[in-house]
DNA sequence: CATCATGTACCTTAATTACCCGACAAGGCG
DNA sequence: CGCCTTGTCGGGTAATTAAGGTACATGATG
């Protein structure tokens, strides 16, 4: 690799951990990414398939009549930041979304990259609490370097920490989720489930009214007016927990 | 520090990057976390307030009669994890829990973890795609080194880039998001903020019928059978998004 | 001792949802 | 040219929920 190697890259990350406001966080990972041999990125959040709802892009060494084309046109459409969503670490693009089918109007975008010199970078999805995700691209790699693995874990270990560094940074001390009783958080739980109240009420053993006055008071201590809102805020905040959790830990526990 | 700096500490992060297996990157983390200083650790998967769910401990290092007695009684207590939740970043206990207000069973908890020599490590939530978090608890300091900002950082490196592995090898191909239509979307979006069928269909200016038959048709595709589960479901999937984001870039705009 | 939070239980009413049936037009695709 | 998806609209019914009220025992906490 024509850039630094890990010796070198290791304050870099010391740098973004230490860094104290929101510019000196952007500068310090652009140097970092520079280290690697990356001489541009682009940052979005929040990402989700919805891409109407916020994306705020910053573009920092990508030329402008990329951005500006990105924000008119391609803005809800950029599938790196999409299929970011659903992988885990970082990648390779385009190389590694070859498998996955793509609508014309991605491949389009794709092509506008390669013709603004951009054939090639890392992009990887980073997870925050509150769910609170964030996209990073990275690119225009320095002429000569190969985007190896290990290129593509220090991209990973600068973007991931910086991003936590980000959350920090813009809500250091966020809103602690309401207290709720043992008896609301698991009513809570079965709510965000998607069980209904006569459910929950068998479920726990009590009379129907009873559940009907937990899940008043979860709306009063929540501020929310409905189960969904609820449930979605519940997530959000890590009260509850959603999807299949493997029930024992691996014949290798890790 | 007694043990080793920064210039060694990069190959264990290449190596938790490579591993294989899960008992492969568990001793990889171990020994990267020995690398730093700390001769033990444990992982709780997945870490909600909802305690009574999932919480499968794994334990490495620490005494055995500890992780019984952990199992038996601070299983759901355990002030640790939960405040892991809503940290950004790793963090020192018990020294960063000095501000929270503990109840006594918490307390008795750090009380516990000192009678055993264990009196103080590190410990952060690694947040992953779907909502899946994850806890890392490590301890157990080998006599002399100081638990200073760059322990704490390789610590949070190594962690949160073996949970991304972790993640990836329980479950290399995930099932991706069903493939939902535009106005599918925009209706699970505002299903998601908690909007009745009717104010949906005040906001899209379309009839309360045709809202009708996108939440059907949303429910279908997405195998559930009410509003609340397809919002928990299309949040954990990265289909919508929740809390507040800053509407606009910082002034710095990272 | 008074107050508060919690857990439990019941009643009523209006709104909302889930699920059933039907229809039609536009566009993509084999 | 059919077939399928999408977007749109209607009717109807039964179950569920939201929101209001009241009540009482317990235990912690000031």
């Amino acid at each position: 690799m024509a850039s630094g190697d890990e010796t070198g890259f290791w304050p870099w990350v010391e740098a973004i951990d230490r860094a104290e406001t929101i510019s000196g966080l952007r500068d310090t990972l652009l140097a970092a990414f520079s280290y690697v041999g990356f001489t541009a990125a682009y940052f979005l959040a929040p990402v989700v398939s919805d891409a109407r709802v916020g994306r705020v892009l910053t573009n920092v060494g990508f030329p402008r009549e990329w951005e500006e084309r990105y924000r008119a046109e391609f803005y809800l459409i950029d599938p790196i930041a999409t299929h970011a969503i659903t992988r885990r670490g970082a990648f390779c693009w385009p190389d590694d979304l070859a498998e996955t089918p793509l609508k014309p109007a991605e491949r389009d975008y794709l092509a506008l990259l390669a013709d603004y010199g951009m054939e090639r970078g890392v992009g990887l999805a980073s997870f925050g609490p509150f769910a609170r995700t964030g996209f990073v691209g990275v690119g225009l790699p320095r002429s000569g370097i190969a985007i190896d693995r290990r290129s593509i874990l220090m991209v990973e270990v600068a973007a991931r920490l910086a991003h936590q560094r980000y959350l920090r940074l813009i809500d250091p001390f966020p809103n602690g989720p309401p207290s709720l009783s043992d008896r609301e958080i698991e009513v809570l739980s079965l709510i965000a489930q998607g069980k209904s109240n006569a459910v929950i009420a068998q479920l726990l053993d009590i009379s129907p009214s009873s559940v009907d006055v937990y899940v008043k008071r979860i709306f009063t201590k929540m501020g929310v007016a409905d189960r969904t809102s609820a449930s979605v805020r519940a997530l959000a905040m890590g009260l509850v927990v959603t999807g299949r959790f493997p029930k024992q830990s691996h014949s290798g526990r890790l």
